[in-house]
DNA sequence: ATAGACGGTAAGTGATAACTTACTGTAAGT
DNA sequence: ACTTACAGTAAGTTATCACTTACCGTCTAT
């Protein structure tokens, strides 16, 4: 699977949306992430596994502990994916916005 | 649910990217995204109607057809949700980064 | 060394969601 | 009017995925 598509797909849910933006004010334990969470500790880790492979937290052991951060490269790459498409859509919208009523593509037949 | 969250949940999944991605050049009735899809006319239509409630992609109709194009509110939602993590992301990432050492937050104990 | 905190992993369960085929509706053509 | 093309909807199936409890490893402290 593509980057950007572990990216989305760590982001769509919701729960794993808020384990991530519980780290928007820092690193945090994972216990501490699990406190204030409707869901398990075990159930956190999980996500933070899903969020890892996206590349979007880090992690880091001190002690017994670890603290999970955000890693910017996940943010990143999602955001590259979207303004990809945002010149060509701006393009592409505005170009066939009155082209669509007859042919609707550049490459095909009429 | 959110809007960005719709959006985030639209786009994790392949085949509706696929779809999504197909147009990029333009508007296109649903029989012609169905066709090079590894998925039935239906599964696209389908597809189609939760990236039309993510906002993500219109639909206009013409005669018996019906063109799909890309929405751009959608992706301004997914953009400003991204956008409204970067300036905290490197200015926490950076600001944090040192400190993470000790006290693992802003407003913790340590 | 034993105990207690922290947290990842395993295994199983239930809900969600992506697909299929069958059906329905509508617009255009003959 | 009948047929054909286009596409949304219904119903049912299967796979995925988020969650649980139970278990295991590791680090710190006593």
């Amino acid at each position: 699977m593509s980057a950007y598509g572990r990216a989305l797909h760590a982001l769509a849910d919701e729960t794993r949306r808020s384990v991530f933006e519980r780290l928007r004010t820092g690193p945090r334990p994972v216990g501490e992430l699990a406190k204030d969470l409707p869901v398990s500790r075990p159930a956190v880790s999980q996500h933070l596994r899903v969020l890892r492979e996206a590349k979007l937290v880090r992690e880091r052991r001190e002690g017994n502990r670890r603290l999970y951060s955000i890693d910017p490269e996940g943010l990143l790459t999602l955001r590259e994916y979207l303004d990809g498409y945002w010149g060509e859509v701006l393009a592409a919208f505005k170009s066939a916005a009155e082209r669509e009523a007859k042919g609707y593509g550049d490459d095909e037949r009429e």
